[in-house]
DNA sequence: GTCATATTATGACCGCCGGTCACAAATGGC
DNA sequence: GCCATTTGTGACCGGCGGTCATAATATGAC
């Protein structure tokens, strides 16, 4: 029972691998399930032995990336002081994005809550968790921060969703396959600094709060 | 002939509001084109004669919307500074995008490039020829920021992708549809107000460029 | 008004894909 | 070695996007 328990763990592990790799091949969109296991040498239907769905295929991989992300992050991130460390670790988020688009494509693409709302209850926990996660790392550089005496700020949470939009804009840029058919005036590296740059300046100058008069909105 | 051709316009009219009709009510990756037919009480087989392809639905859709934004943002464009402007620009981007997460996801989805490179030239220039009116009007916004004194920033390109992946980070939010199963200590409009804050901190807070230490990734 | 011709609309049809399931193959206890 | 049970399989299904021969309709000469 063991021995044949080590096989179908192992041959899940295959199944993700090749998946992944003809995902990198063609697009992620146009492999077929029917590819994947004549790929690993398994025939179609046992594939859904393993998952339930195509969609929680997508779902492993996209996990399996964020956490070995996340992993990565947390190795790094008592490195200075907490901002050093916190830009430390956005730098570091965006060089592994760049070294795996077509896996942050499968983040952004079960992101969506039409897409998560197909799945397992239990998968759905497993991104909530990792959700979890990643919000309180950020969270508690930011509070370090504070308390260090790096940033003068009123509250954490009005600069967080900040740091979170400029984020999720990098993956969106970095799943989009860099700047596409824009002028390459600007390489992806340097984005990333650019970018790096400008979340440590919006927290920086974060009391700046005011400081612009703000139009108000009056549309219907 | 000319009447003719009212009337066919009038039915591609027809057909692309009863799809966003019908995105709204379920989400839009599950209508069907047969579907949206019927809806519009219209043969499947007609719909193929105003749109080569479903995609095409889709990029039109977007496109659509995101020239109706791009009216809005050049009406209010004038008012008061650069950087006032440029924030009640952006600030009245995320109230839009509230009002139509729908049309957002579509955008989002219609920005990818696996999705651009199945589409007709002639539309891919469409989104191509949007792209560079967004990039031009922040670009201009930045300039006369800083030949008006607000800035100090030694060069645009610095700051100007901070703000676009904040924009994009913003996209994926509200495509996301708000804050999810987070804790809602946050609303929409006080998120909105965060980030656009966040980002005029960025721009203004700009110089603090080698102000905190860069830690330099030694990853493989 | 009528009929021949050109133009436009249609839904039966095709290929393909994700997912299922009856059956085949393999395993293991005796 | 034999049978019971578990595990693997690919033919099959429903439904989708997209096509095309044909039906329906508009056009225009007389």
């Amino acid at each position: 029972m063991s021995y044949q328990d080590e096989v179908f763990a192992q041959r899940e592990r295959l199944l993700l691998d090749t998946a992944l790799e003809l995902f990198l091949q063609r697009g992620w969109e146009s492999v077929t399930v029917a590819e994947v296991a004549a790929a690993a040498g398994i025939g179609k239907g046992t594939v859904y032995k393993h998952f339930p769905t195509k969609d929680a295929i997508y779902a492993r991989l996209a996990l399996e990336f964020s956490r070995r992300c996340l992993a990565r992050y947390r190795a790094i991130s008592d490195v200075g002081s907490p901002l050093v460390a916190m830009r430390a670790v956005i730098r570091l988020a965006f060089d592994l994005m760049a070294q795996s688009p077509v896996e942050v494509q499968l983040c952004l693409h079960c992101e969506r809550p039409e897409f998560l709302d197909r799945l397992g209850s239990d998968i759905q926990s497993e991104f909530r968790q990792l959700d979890a996660e990643y919000t309180e790392m950020f969270h508690q550089f930011l509070d370090a921060a504070v308390s260090h005496g790096e940033l003068k700020i009123a509250s954490v949470e009005t600069v967080y969703w900040g740091i979170e939009a400029g984020f999720q804009g990098v993956m969106s840029r970095v799943a989009a396959g860099g700047f596409g058919p824009r002028s390459h005036t600007t390489t992806l590296p340097t984005y990333f600094d650019y970018v790096a740059d400008f979340m440590i300046a919006g927290l920086v100058g974060a009391p700046a709060v005011g400081s612009v008069p703000h139009i108000q909105d009056e549309q219907q």
